[in-house]
DNA sequence: GCATTGAAAACAAACGATTGATGCATCAGA
DNA sequence: TCTGATGCATCAATCGTTTGTTTTCAATGC
């Protein structure tokens, strides 16, 4: 077999990535990804079944790399909250990674086959089960306010973690690592008991706020 | 008694909203819209110029509502953290009540023609210029770590907001206003200065876990 | 070392279906 | 009768996909 078989499919899959973060799945025809590859769209399924198909790969390899990273998260050490705090981490670091296909995943799943949809959603139930658990374990060791909705708290930290990939990118002015860490800990603070702080009076005078500006513009 | 004419567009308004929330906005066909409202595909023309044009005013519509809201809210009492936690409420209770053209916003915006875009995109921006005041407020009266990274807390909590509309609904099992209240307390106390709190020894059964020690420290 | 061969890889052309949109006819109510 | 509202037929373009053919190139035989 040709070498470079192998290339052209890394070849499509990028290309494919790439158009579906920015286009959207259903608005990239196969003529976009086809041009980008430099084939004729017909040779385009000589590698694949269908678009869906294509768009079912991708994502499926997004789903390994992220089963491979969570299995490497290490669970043993420190109070939940520790252990909370480096899940959350890795999360970040893995959706600034993998953000295109993150991006993907979380609003073009649908468009995979149902039949083949539940090879891939588990891991994210996963993603949510896991802060569940952290946090209630932080809770009953009294480490949160003692009337913490559980089960709201673990749902906004997970769909915070969840929206890190559209806005923060491995090649930021920040160290990754470093955002990530910030990350991890802002939201893990989120469920901590507070301390009972005064404000330093800093008398601040009468400040502008933001103001809505309505310039009822009418372009049309 | 042609006064069915607002009639027929708040349907039409309606149906769409609920495919373009479903099936996304290019994959939902005019047929779709017709079909659910009862017409012919060309009659629809009547009531819109373009595709495109039925999303803008819906879009345009939920702009509106927002501003309304934000323009409700009162900045004039409390501590910044206060302050934000009310906004941050206000923004949980507009998600969730407006969580169908808040996710077209959010999935299918870059879809209005680009000239068409500014006279919507302003809102946001200023969800999270208000967010980021408040947070810049609160460090500076030492109501916050004082190491705080004050623009990356401002957009994760924006998002974290922002995404609310997902899971958050106002027929839930409890009541809106309580679930906001939360929701908001739960991302304020993500940048308050958490206390030294040592865990209860609670022992748990099953797999050893949660070794607590003085691990409580915050690096950084 | 060169010609032959056969599969891999890409082209070329078309398929039927659907898309958003248009123009004109028609119908009903005031 | 006049006008707002809808039906009806159709447009050109594009969609994802299929089929048959051609090109490319490494392995093979001699």
């Amino acid at each position: 077999m040709r070498a470079d078989a192998a290339e052209r499919w890394q070849q499509i899959t990028r290309v494919a990535t790439d158009l579906f973060r920015r286009k959207g799945f259903s608005s990239t025809s196969m003529q976009d990804i086809s041009d980008a590859v430099g084939l004729l769209k017909g040779s385009l399924y000589y590698y694949i079944d269908s678009k869906e198909d294509l768009l079912f790969e991708i994502l499926r390899d997004l789903h390994k790399d992220g089963e491979r990273i969570i299995a490497q998260v290490k669970f043993d050490s420190g109070d939940p909250l520790t252990q909370l705090r480096i899940y959350l981490k890795q999360c970040a670091v893995f959706g600034a990674v993998h953000a295109d296909r993150l991006a993907i995943f979380l609003r073009d799943f649908h468009y995979v086959p149902p039949e083949r949809q539940s090879e891939i959603i588990s891991e994210r139930k996963m993603y949510q089960r896991t802060v569940g658990t952290l946090v209630t374990e932080a809770k009953e060791l009294g480490l949160t306010p003692p009337n913490l909705d559980v089960s709201l708290a673990a749902t906004l930290i997970s769909g915070a973690v969840a929206g890190v990939h559209e806005w923060l990118h491995p090649d930021g002015p920040r160290p990754l690592d470093q955002a990530a860490d910030d990350i991890a800990e802002v939201l893990t603070n989120s469920i901590r008991i507070p301390s009972e702080t005064e404000a330093k009076s800093v008398a601040k005078k009468g400040r502008p706020r933001a103001k809505v500006s309505s310039k009822a513009r009418r372009p049309v």
